[in-house]
RNA sequence: CGGGAUGUAGCCUAGUGGCUAAGGCGCCUGCUUUGGGAGCAGGAGACCGAAGGUUCGAGUCCUUCUAUCCCGACCA
């Protein structure tokens, strides 16, 4: 592509509302433009991108056997209905109605469609399996888009769908797509992780992410120094060993007057104790059903492995209302004990690594001391309900946790009968048993992968391009706008290149040599070959790899090849 | 949804209640210049987010709305 005839437009100057390397630097470089909040335009420059990294994913999931569909934006209610979700899914879900007043969304994921679209087709195991994907842009009405394309409403996914006649089957189309997603973003040229996670709205029992490390991540990753154990903060397990004291059972409950001390810091410093001896007790909502959660003062609940260990659709805390309600107290004051309502009770198994210890009383402005959990304590299920944390145990090793920030870039879920079931996508098994159908989902955030891979790949001039996704792999910079023979050579070394199957740009703008170089390092192609008058009188080229900085001086008649062993170098 | 901030030209910013709203980047014309975002001269481009209000007079003060951004909550 010769630049002069090029929509592009590049800037010096950051919008404000730019905060994140990604965001900065694709606005800069005329990538992307804002429309509307979290709606942007994708520019010559940036589809580009998105097109290299949908070609990488199509050879990858072609070649496993999957096939490319493609589903509408507009879904009807009635399918969401079917499924549950037209209840669950929340305000995210952007929902409106036609002319006849009939409902419908714009779809942030679509399950309800592929279901709808596999049950039609298959009758019999011998049709299975069948594994179908797209890509297409989704719209998720975010409370907060943020940071460009990391966080948009409307943004491009792949998304994929896997239909299989029983678990062990399903489980060899998951495994295939998790290995499908690791060729994806390796050769994506792309740092990653691939790690356990939670399942969220979509449900399932299993699911890994793929997150791209980048120190802007939104997500904290813990994993194993020692083996390759890796979880999102939100999954990961410990290697807890609790130790059950054995003086239990000997302490007096007794109730203190602790007035307008509700936080555990102020509960703490009052009594001074440390915070491992108090109770946490928290209320839930659990699927509208109020619930207490007990963990330790010097831990935080984790709200997706309460939701995953009752298998629950939704965990909120609970209101102020429900709160006074079960509690009989003001909030910061709930406790375990004497619960004005018979509610369930979750302990978290830590609470039982002491004895003697600190919970509310469900009376406003008293706690109660003394309390043994094991003692005192009915609950309805203990198990793992906190945060894992840095230096904790690796649960299947001997090494410890280390912390890392990733963007979550794919995830894959195996997802059973939740959907199959719900909407009666059922085949005929061989003995002629009518089934449903066993499903896995899986997502690449094909647009935010762009932005992630500049998260991670940039400098103080801009970005730096993985050769595999880079707009252009090289650029060709005559630096004397005015000098016909200038011109001419890099004309000339940009038809070679495109004869030798490089994706190369020109850069013909009648600019100054300075604005070019700039230009260059900031779009981010890997290489640039810079033709420029006072070399070419020694016969001689300049050839700029982008990630490193390095310089070489190449002779005129080589360079071509030069560039185009450099760019296979970098691969 | 809570807390905070901001809306002045495509972008960044200035602008005590008082003349025709100012500057930089970018854009157009001409000259000059050409190895790290050049220089000079000239020019185009703004109903100052919207609607009300206070005032002799509002970009500036007040009210409401709206949009955007940040923190939190939330989130395949």
């Amino acid at each position: 592509m010769k630049l002069s005839r090029y929509f592009l437009r590049t800037y010096k100057e950051v919008p404000k509302e730019a905060q994140t390397p990604s965001h900065i630097l694709m606005h800069r470089a005329g990538m992307i433009q804002k429309l509307s909040s979290g709606i942007y335009n994708y520019l010559p420059l940036s589809l580009k991108v998105l097109k290299k990294i949908e070609n990488i994913i199509r050879e990858e999931l072609d070649k496993r056997g999957c096939q490319e569909v493609l589903m509408p934006a507009v879904q009807p209610a009635e399918l969401w209905e079917e499924s549950g979700r037209w209840k669950y899914y929340g305000p995210e879900l952007l929902r409106f109605k036609d002319r006849k007043d009939a409902d419908y969304c714009l779809g942030p994921t679509h399950e309800e469609v592929i279901t709808d679209m596999v049950r039609r087709s298959i009758k019999s195991y011998k049709q299975l399996p069948v594994n179908l994907y797209q890509i297409q842009s989704k719209f998720r009405d975010e409370i907060r888009p943020r940071f460009g394309l990391m966080r948009g409403r409307e943004f491009i996914m792949k998304d994929a769908y896997s239909f299989d006649v029983d678990e062990e089957e399903s489980k060899k189309s998951y495994r295939m797509m998790y290995d499908a997603y690791t060729a994806v973003f390796t050769r994506c040229g792309l740092r990653f992780k691939a790690v356990d996670a939670a399942t969220g709205a979509i449900g399932g029992d299993m699911s890994h992410e793929f997150q791209v490390l980048a120190e802007t991540g939104e997500d904290e990753i813990l994993s194993c120094t020692k083996c390759s154990y890796a979880a999102n903060v939100e999954k990961a397990v410990t290697r807890r060993v609790v130790v059950r004291p054995e003086n239990r059972g000997k302490s007096q409950i007794s109730e203190i007057h602790t007035p307008s001390q509700k936080t555990i810091d102020e509960i703490t410093s009052f009594l001074d104790k440390p915070a491992d001896s108090l109770i946490k007790t928290l209320i839930y909502l659990i699927d509208d059903e109020p619930y207490a959660v007990l963990v330790r003062g010097d831990h935080d609940a984790n709200e997706a492995k309460i939701q995953a260990a009752l298998g629950a659709n939704a965990v909120l805390p609970a209101d102020e209302e429900t709160v006074k309600r079960v509690t009989g107290a003001d909030v910061g004051f709930a406790g375990p004990l004497n619960l004005k309502e018979d509610i369930k009770i979750l302990s978290d198994e830590q609470i039982y690594m002491f004895t003697d210890m600190v919970c509310g009383a469900n009376k406003t402005d008293y706690h109660l001391t003394g309390v043994d959990p094991e003692r005192d304590i009915k609950p309805y299920k203990t198990g793992d309900f906190t945060f894992a944390h840095p230096g904790d145990s690796c649960p299947e090793c001997e090494g410890t946790l280390e912390t890392f920030r990733g963007i979550e870039v794919g995830q894959v879920f195996f997802l059973g009968d939740k959907y199959s079931k719900a909407m009666n996508c059922n085949f005929l098994d061989q003995n002629g048993k009518e089934k449903p159908a066993v499903m896995g989902c899986y997502g690449i955030g094909v647009s935010r992968t762009m932005a992630a891979a500049i998260e991670q790949n940039h400098d103080d001039n801009g970005i730096i391009w993985p050769v595999s996704i880079a707009p252009f792999e090289t650029v060709v910079l005559p630096l004397q706008s005015n000098n016909e023979e200038i011109n001419t050579l890099a004309e000339k070394f940009y038809d070679e290149l495109k004869n030798m199957g490089v994706d190369a740009a020109l850069d013909d703008r009648n600019e100054r040599a300075g604005f070019k170089l700039n230009d260059a390092d900031l779009i981010g192609y890997p290489v640039q070959l810079v033709v420029g008058s006072k070399m070419v009188e020694q016969g001689l080229v300049e050839v700029k790899i982008r990630s490193t900085g390095d310089r070489k001086e190449v002779k005129i008649e080589e360079a071509s090849a030069a560039v185009k062993d450099i760019l296979a170098g970098l691969k």
